[in-house]
DNA sequence: TGTACATCAGTGAACGCGCGTTCACTGATGTAC
DNA sequence: TGTACATCAGTGAACGCGCGTTCACTGATGTAC
């Protein structure tokens, strides 16, 4: 791994040059690997090559690692959907473009709770308010984390005439309930080792149920 | 507490009089109070009174005792579902009563992990395939177990004729996604301080969108 | 009805484990003169 | 350009904690004669 951002650039080289990335990158193997539990500090250290209370130098404690490393976990989600959405054709009737945008979000959802099943846990493992959070740390490239990415497309919904203004509110608790319970399904449920195409059948009428629901 | 079932009525008091009751009550106590990592062998032997080490006479393992809470909490989610079936007026179109039933499956599963968040997270701590488990303890009074209860109601709406039997596999996972979605929002998500009116409110659109987006 | 014996539920004491966290330190680096 | 000094990232050693689990035991109960 080279340098590859500001906070590595800044100076090559200390005592270890970057711990506390280190020590994230570490939190974020973990996670990846076996969930929110399995983010140890002490382990953390030992693959950072350094010794336990030095993690104490940039986090003020275990829970403040899971924390930062929830923010990457939300942040990966936020660009996982943002990439769905990328793929949308921008040519189509506003109407169909939103749904289509709404699909992607939902996809996207579901791809990556499919495909990192421990970081989707990890995002979720505390369920503070992420609604309103203005964190640059938990959003995509586009500033807007998961749950606004959502809104986003709902907004978009209702602009194109797709859904009427009245059942905007709360629209996003319908389809996030439906998708995230999808996506448990799919994460670690009885759905992990279906087939890809049954997975991507169910997930296809799934998103058609929310979107003539809604 | 009294002697109340077979268990304890064999044989009135031996040493402790029923251990593995005593253990198991203590172990969906804490399961109730915080979750399935609550259930700690430890804490359990002394609520019950006893020294640690006694619980093996009863539990092969931490695990085990999990396993068995698990039942309980798998059985109790099913009593909820069967009390709402139950609550359904028996002299309706049958369209409309399979219609009925399909509601309470689901409004018995939102009520229980309102009311019941730990127990509810300790039922799915573990995601082995409850679809096909006729183990008599994770089931209710019917004898089905929640998933069963959701497969028949589901089968009850092809016989009224209110579901296309070609939709008819794999319907299961989408009903339970929506609903599951939303009782993990409502367990301990950001729905779980929202008013009564407005939890109901939301329960309702969801119920109505799994039913006309069946 | 009474005594000898076998059973096995619960005891007592101890393990090793890995965890998060605190303390006083040291020594490479950056800075001021 | 060179030296004295302050900073503070990482060290070394140790804590107390509660956990699950194992071992050899003891003594109240149920059973056979």
């Amino acid at each position: 791994m080279q340098v590859a951002t500001k906070s590595s650039a800044r100076r090559a080289s200390y005592r270890h040059g970057d711990l506390r990335r280190a020590l994230l990158e570490a939190g974020v193997a973990l996670a990846r690997a076996a969930g929110p539990d399995a983010i140890v500090l002490r382990e953390a250290t030992r693959q950072a090559g350094v010794v336990p209370n030095a993690a104490y130098r940039h986090f003020a404690s275990r829970d403040d690692l899971l924390q930062a490393v929830r923010s990457v976990a939300l942040s990966a989600l936020a660009v996982a959907m943002e990439a769905e959405l990328a793929e949308v054709d921008a040519d189509m009737a506003p109407v169909d473009k939103a749904r289509a945008d709404l699909r992607a979000v939902g996809t996207g959802y579901l791809k990556f709770a499919q495909s990192e099943p421990g970081l989707f846990h990890t995002a979720f493992s505390v369920h503070d308010a992420v609604e309103d959070d203005v964190d640059p740390s938990k959003a995509g490239h586009s500033g807007l984390n998961p749950f606004q990415l959502l809104g986003r497309a709902l907004d978009g919904l209702v602009t194109a005439g797709a859904l009427p203004a009245e059942r905007r509110p709360g629209a996003e608790y319908l389809a996030w309930s439906a998708v995230h319970g999808l996506a448990l399904l799919v994460a670690d449920g009885p759905l992990h080792n279906a087939g890809v195409e049954q997975r991507q059948a169910i997930a296809q009428r799934l998103l058609a149920m929310v979107e003539n629901g809604l």
